[in-house]
DNA sequence: CACAATATGTCGCGTAACGACATAAGTCAA
DNA sequence: TTGACTTATGTCGTTACGCGACATATTGTG
């Protein structure tokens, strides 16, 4: 299948709007590790963890496809993590190449006050990601080719 | 106003869900824009510029903001384009402490390339990215703060 | 006109992720 | 059982990005 080219200004405009949203809120977020004490990194390692579905740890290689990162990288990070005693490695009850990690009472606390402010501001901003994500998506693919027609308002030209 | 802590499992699977999400479409991206011959970074800049709202060109300072980089990482960066021959900079007409910078016809090639797949990967993703923040926006307070009856079916388990 | 503020640019540093490699544990067939 | 092969985790040196601190040029302001 050929790849479509030619975009119009107007679908540069909005995937360049949702990009730069991503990046504010990619932003917030590292601020907001930041003022809790560790890295940006740490942070979605030990959300990843607390919020593995239907479980409150993961192994390594768990977490590197969750995190996708290589499998050592993710190693490299999780030291960092015991080494502020924020979570613990938990040798595997079965399969004994397998390492569980698990939070601390303190990686517990840091996640929470984390995850609260994350969730306060995705609530803010989550309206106007979905509606640029809605505009890429109802890309109409007549004006993109003919570059005519002044497609749907951009939300990116409605927001702040 | 006191942050509201003590979130229910089912939030954080679904702050994780939707931080899993982000990833792999940022690793989408990464890998585009090795395959395209330049780094990461560089194709959001590229993208930055060409995606400028009502222009096709922009100072350094904007794309800072834009990226949301200190504005001497930003002139490091645009550098290295410029190395690439895949954009100019440009002597601002008015103020002369600014530059404006702007697309070679390489650059427009190699933007054009990598926007039409991520157009593509957006109109594959984007709808689960929109359920996956309606899911966060929708956050049953109550539920929350008791941490019972799990709310409404989580998309994240929904998805592949 | 002095002086502060703004815009861009230079340099050395810290660090995260990677590739290449190493080790331990599981699997499977003969 | 043994041996070969695969998988899971871990180690180490390298690379590159973004940053802080600083420098230069232009603009605005009293």
């Amino acid at each position: 299948m050929a790849v479509q080219r030619k975009l119009s200004k107007t679908e540069y405009e909005s995937l360049a709007a949702f990009r730069y949203a991503l990046r504010q809120f990619l932003r917030f977020s590292e601020e907001a590790a930041q003022q809790a004490g560790i890295t940006p990194q740490q942070h979605q390692a030990l959300l990843a963890i607390k919020g593995f579905p239907g479980r409150d740890a993961a192994t390594v290689g768990e977490l590197a496809e969750r995190l996708q990162l290589r499998p050592n990288s993710t190693v490299e990070l999780l030291d960092r993590l015991v080494d502020l005693k924020l979570l613990i490695r938990v040798p595997s009850a079965g399969d004994k190449r397998q390492v569980h990690v698990r939070l601390t009472a303190s990686g517990e606390m840091i996640l929470d006050q984390l995850s609260s402010a994350h969730k306060e501001q995705l609530g803010r901003i989550g309206p106007g990601l979905r509606l640029l994500l809605e505009e890429l998506g109802n890309a109409d693919v007549q004006a993109t080719i003919a570059s005519q027609k002044p497609p749907t308002t951009p939300a990116s030209t409605l927001l702040p």
